[in-house]
DNA sequence: TATTGTTATACTCTATAACTATA
DNA sequence: TATAGTTATAGAGTATAACAATA
């Protein structure tokens, strides 16, 4: 009855365990960001270009954002050289928006950096805890999608060496 | 080698599936809150004082941002009722911010809220499941906290239901 | 002197609404 | 008419630097 303070750890509810991570990582993805000059949002914008170019109103989706937020964000990281707005070859409305060669050096460091940040307070746990985790969270991502026909999108593939570089 | 697109889901890297679940929760976090009219930043402050009043200066060191930018967040949320400023007895620079009853209200209301949803999307979960992947939580919280001697800031406590507001 | 909190300033992020130019 | 993207506008969030009041 009381309210056990949860105050050091120990005895967290589910649902408040999984929210304590994410605030968890969103902090080491924000710290990581800002080694490269970059903030969250960029990051998570470049990264998710590696997997191909994008037009404005994809990204928006990808990203759950309106396209006139896009708008801003691309002139912004255009302006650093990250991106640039490449016209679609058939609609001569549309873009695709593209990393240049510095963007994709950087989303590659960056998303290396934030997948070594998290290993490191992985450290300890045994590969079958990491397999029962990373399948728990499959099936949430899943009951996630099935339940709102949606996207939660975000950095990158598997592995990132390969520089298979953004080839559509 | 290739580069696995994981585009579906299947072959996630630990570090990947952990950075993929904190965007989902993220994701319904902002939904949450926007069902209250709070945007994700307030839910997550208001909530953070279910606990006790806090300094300015221990929101900030609580949420990772600089006092600066806590003063415009209670000047707004304190301009909506649901928290105010309540002087330090014994240090008269200094104040505590403390939930109003509306705030409490609605910090619960947030609160629960939000572990409704979560819950949803864990539906299916086996209890061993659940229970692994909640004490791998804890010592990925517990290897952060250790690695940087930080918090990280976030909601409540474990369970609501219990109204114990704020007191001390 | 050190600390608590605020103000001034500037920039990023975000949404809504209205717009242009294609399709 | 519908879609791709932009502009205009407004507000939240954030940091840095300079400041006030109190310890």
């Amino acid at each position: 009855m009381g309210r056990p303070s949860a105050g050091e750890l120990g005895g967290l509810s589910f649902a408040d365990s999984l929210v304590r991570l994410s605030h968890l990582v969103q902090y080491v993805f924000a710290d990581v960001s800002r080694e490269y000059g970059l903030t969250t949002q960029q990051t998570q914008l470049i990264c998710r270009l590696l997997d191909a170019p994008l037009g404005m109103t994809e990204l928006g989706a990808a990203l759950h954002l309106e396209k006139s937020s896009i708008t801003g964000m691309i002139d912004r990281i255009e302006k650093r050289g990250l991106v640039s707005r490449v016209p679609h070859p058939n609609d001569r409305r549309a873009f695709r928006v593209t990393l240049t060669d510095e963007g994709t050096r950087i989303a590659y460091a960056a998303h290396d950096a934030l997948t070594a940040s998290v290993e490191e307070l992985a450290g300890g746990l045994t590969p079958t805890k990491r397999k029962t985790v990373v399948s728990v969270i499959e099936a949430l991502l899943a009951a996630h999608t099935a339940s709102t026909g949606a996207h939660w999108g975000v950095p990158v593939t598997t592995d990132s060496r390969g520089l298979a570089a953004a080839g559509s």
